[in-house]
DNA sequence: GTATGATTCAATCAATTGATTGAATTTTTG
DNA sequence: CAAAAATTCAATCAATTGATTGAATCATAC
């Protein structure tokens, strides 16, 4: 850091811990590897956020809040229109992540690999992230019966999984994939949204 | 332990720590949190095993060896035939980890667990684990191009990856869910491999 | 300028971590 | 039974963990 120099201190904390508990998980990230890759002092972590609980909170709520908002936001938008279509719907589900995280160059690659590995998180951060994706799995879940009555409970919950896993699996994946089988980690915005909502589309409507 | 006593120390260490790494992760779990639970002594894991990694290891080992071996089993019972079918191609591959998941009881669930979040380990637990799924992976890969031709090279990948990410995905949420929303936590291999079949049919053919 | 509050710092805490040692014990072998 | 091998044990190691303290430094307001 040289030029535009001293990035707020909580900032540059809240940076490195993104991307350590996104590659090591919570039980697998240390204090002292973020403080030390932050160049700043171990106290300042307790001084700025309190815990390493309350430390991973604070990057839930960055990146979490800013998502969930957009997908709801776009949500609205399609439940009002007079007939409402289960793409629209998927897309308006699918984009706001992945767009964020294309903009976001490599900072966004650290952060697909947080948002599926802390689906897997054990209490207490798993309550955490719930508390920040429930409001808006409940909202989907309805819209989702409004394109696809006639459904069971149980079948809705499912197919809400499977549509959840699938971006999962891109974020997660993509840069193992994308290493292992082409030279070219390139991925269009569009392009991944369509195949992901080409594939759940079908897989809700045309399952025998 | 009180009757049929005396389980191979061995055995019963694996087993304690197959399910503190399913629910812990490899960071978070603890020598001696598993040496507690089974009740032997710290340097019993060194002496059968070698290092905490070393145990990570023969826990994937015994669990994922059985599986692989069926599927590729069940694919190969396949692929000979005249007209090969893609649901045919699925349910080889979803039937056997769920099969045996469904037939260990509460072992199974914590193997559930297992399977889905040792794919996303970080190295060296990451390449232990894709040493025993590869060659399977790439079996089946060579099966899909089979009965779904004309897909580019990228296509099968991805649809290899989603049809992975929904058995990950039923086998990592299907506790939380049945917890969530009904009072029943009972499942029939049947139904889920045909709603996984079903599903991932539909997504890779149908996918406009 | 100086006082007040915000921030950073080095030093240290007790607890826990994976791992090892060598002796004691059990089991197997001859 | 006795020797040998396999297994278990208590004790301990150095390293690392999250967290805290009180002094030092900085920024801001008056």
């Amino acid at each position: 850091m040289k030029l535009a120099e001293k990035k707020d201190t909580k900032t540059h904390i809240l940076d490195v811990a993104e991307r350590h508990f996104a590659i090591y998980g919570f039980a697998g990230t240390t204090l002292r590897g973020i403080i030390k890759e932050a160049d700043v002092n171990v106290a300042a972590v307790a001084y700025h956020f309190g815990s390493k609980e309350d430390l991973y909170s604070a990057v839930i709520e960055r990146f979490a809040k800013p998502v969930v908002e957009e997908q709801l936001s776009r949500l609205r938008k399609e439940i009002v229109k007079r007939n409402v279509k289960l793409t629209n719907i998927l897309t308006a589900f699918y984009e706001p992540p992945i767009a964020l995280i294309k903009s976001m160059g490599k900072r966004g690659a650290t952060l697909s690999l947080f948002l599926g590995r802390c689906q897997t998180e054990q209490e207490p951060i798993y309550s955490m992230i719930d508390k920040h994706f429930a409001p808006c799995r409940d909202q989907f879940l309805l819209a989702m019966r409004q394109v696809l009555p006639g459904l069971s409970k149980k079948d809705y919950h499912w197919n809400f999984e499977f549509m959840l896993s699938l971006i999962v699996c891109f974020l997660t994946r993509q840069q193992v994939i994308s290493k292992r089988y082409t030279a070219n980690e390139n991925w269009q915005v569009d392009d991944v949204v369509s195949r992901l909502v080409g594939f759940c589309t079908a897989g809700m409507q045309d399952s025998k």
